[in-house]
DNA sequence: GGTAACTTGTTTACATGTCAAAGAAAAGCT
DNA sequence: AGCTTTTCTTTGACATGTAAACAAGTTACC
């Protein structure tokens, strides 16, 4: 059993901190427009689909949720008037998630909030090559396997 | 309002998924053994202090968490026998946690297998440089404000 | 057509986190 | 000392995630 040596721990422990930190300040910036995480990321994929429209399974996948979790979530969201949910006339099992008009405007109005907290928290407190060399980093450990 | 370039669109969207990766991986691991990601931080932060003992403000500061939070999470690791709590002769309104001979042997029989998940996720998929290049650029990014 | 196997969405039971407030004890102030 | 404020832990009410069971619909295969 090879330990990590001290590089390799002050990375580690560094890379923990650093998840956790964006992690609770981008939420917590959300949470300001009152909007989770979860909310932010379900009316912005569901933005960029023809119709704003998508089967509740295919969006799981989409964002890599259990269908559990989507379809709970949904239910949240449908009670606060951003998406509603329409019967799939192609699959009688199916069902659409549709954004409301409701939930792009909620949208429109966060997406810019959201982006000064994604610059200010990350992307302005780095020079571009530490960017680029974020984006590698990233990629590898992002691969499966 | 100035957008993500491309560059910066693609950096943050593999940052995230990075995160994702990285936190549902080691997480995975070490459920395979039985243990949370938090359980395993308890353990460990509450195995490096002397006496294998801390009170639950201090400990929960330590870690970075509410105090409500720690206080739960005790309580449910109370009952599996990894953790238990002592009154503090030194003040009336304060507990010790103290980490039981169990809890001990449990993080003994844990360490190396989380080790060698964040080896596996982590730290064998990046050469030296990379490694210390994520080490500076989590600097930044963990900083305050 | 008929049946078995799979999909899809929901739901139940539970694990785990948050916030706010309660209760007890300590500290600070006069 | 006496009173107020703070601190420490716990708890109630609730938000949100998972896993497994379920009902209903679709598909595959004979």
């Amino acid at each position: 059993m090879r330990w990590l040596d001290a590089d390799e721990e002050r990375a580690w422990r560094a890379l923990r901190r650093m998840m956790i930190a964006i992690q609770s300040r981008t939420t917590h910036d959300l949470a300001a427009i009152g909007l989770s995480e979860p909310d932010y990321e379900v009316l912005s994929t569901l933005s960029e689909r023809p119709g704003r429209t998508s089967t509740l399974h295919e969006q799981a996948a989409k964002m890599g949720w259990s269908r559990s979790r989507l379809s709970r979530h949904a239910t949240r969201m449908e009670t606060r008037g951003l998406v509603r949910r329409e019967p799939d006339p192609d699959d009688g099992r199916g069902c659409y998630l549709v954004l409301t008009e409701h939930g792009m405007e909620t949208l429109e109005e966060a997406a810019p909030a959201h982006l000064k907290s994604v610059r200010r928290h990350v992307i302005d407190r780095l020079s571009p090559a530490d960017l680029s060399a974020l984006e590698g980093i990233a990629r590898k450990l992002e691969e499966p396997a």
